[in-house]
DNA sequence: CATATGTCCTGAGAGC
DNA sequence: TGCTCTCAGGACATAT
């Protein structure tokens, strides 16, 4: 389930490849339906071929790769996605090839078990405005002011709310139960009930998670689908509080099990011991 | 407009 | 052992 830390894994696994350039754009084959890719890969190749690469970026859960005539083609992971270096976990669901002429890395990847993942050609005037401006701020330089103005009168469940990618982009459901158990939030309270130093906390405890998250290279599941660019798995699933950890103490406060609900069809797992409505702040982290 | 629900997809794991 | 069923959740389409 790529989110925004694995990412940004994949974005600084991919960096090698800036300033070499693509002679050849593929989609391998492969014996599942084939995933969204437009415009179509004949017309991909012909405008990518020659191009070298300027830079790779990301963008929420997006990773871009930016040409030198300022083309940028959009990967988007989804819950499977793999932009490799490395070779694939398997060869039957790859789903796009770059051949390039970098002395070691030969070809970049994209690999996609269960095919929900897209790709995009843009140039980058369309880009800015099919993309990026229909996307709230990223997740780790999100403002408290901005993702206030974006939220505060919403009647949504903060939880949910925080997976809306228009308010802020690169939360997923994995980090947002994270991010508001640090906060120390229920994740029921409806945003426009979160007072100030709510929303401050949220805003904190969102960089702070993400960031370590980054630091571990991400969360490779239990269904161990998820690796870095150079086919690493992450580490941060053995830093999770809360994330599939129904039943299990807390490791924040004596009183609580963590609990497992259901909110806009997906699970939410919190401490509701420490994660109070009331929005006192809860003990420090031991 | 804001919010809620349905849809796509594959493979792991549960239950019988 | 082998079958069927449920579930995981990213983003978008459609419904309310």
């Amino acid at each position: 389930m790529p989110e925004l830390p694995e990412v940004e894994t994949m974005r600084r696994g991919v960096t090698p490849i800036i300033g070499c350039k693509i002679t050849r754009t593929s989609r391998p084959p492969c014996s599942r339906r084939p995933i969204s890719i437009r415009p179509r890969i004949d017309v991909i190749d012909k405008r990518l071929s020659g191009r070298r690469i300027a830079e790779v970026s990301r963008r929420g859960k997006r990773v871009m790769i930016e040409t030198d005539d300022d083309q940028i083609l959009v990967i988007e992971p989804r819950m499977t996605g793999l932009v490799l270096l490395a070779d694939p976990p398997t060869t039957d669901h790859l789903r796009l090839q770059l051949d390039l002429d970098h002395s070691i890395h030969k070809r970049l990847l994209f690999w996609d078990r269960r095919g929900l993942g897209t790709v995009r050609l843009y140039r980058r005037d369309e880009f800015t405005k099919i993309v990026d401006g229909k996307l709230g701020q990223d997740a780790m330089v999100v403002t408290e002011e901005e993702l206030r103005r974006r939220l505060s009168t919403s009647r949504r469940a903060i939880k949910v709310a925080l997976l809306d990618q228009k308010a802020v982009a690169g939360i997923g459901n994995l980090y947002a139960a994270e991010i508001l158990y640090l906060a120390g939030i229920d994740p029921r309270t409806r945003c426009d009930r979160l007072s100030r130093p709510q929303w401050r906390r949220i805003v904190s405890s969102t960089r702070e998670v993400l960031g370590m998250a980054i630091a571990h290279e991400g969360s490779t599941l239990s269904d161990g689908t998820y690796r870095n660019a150079l086919n690493n798995e992450g580490g941060f699933q053995n830093h999770h509080r809360v994330y599939d950890r129904e039943g299990l103490d807390c490791v924040r406060c004596d009183n609580g099990f963590i609990k497992r609900i259901v909110q806009a069809q997906r699970s939410t797992f919190f401490c509701p011991a420490c994660q109070c409505k009331s929005g006192l702040h809860p003990s420090v982290v031991p």
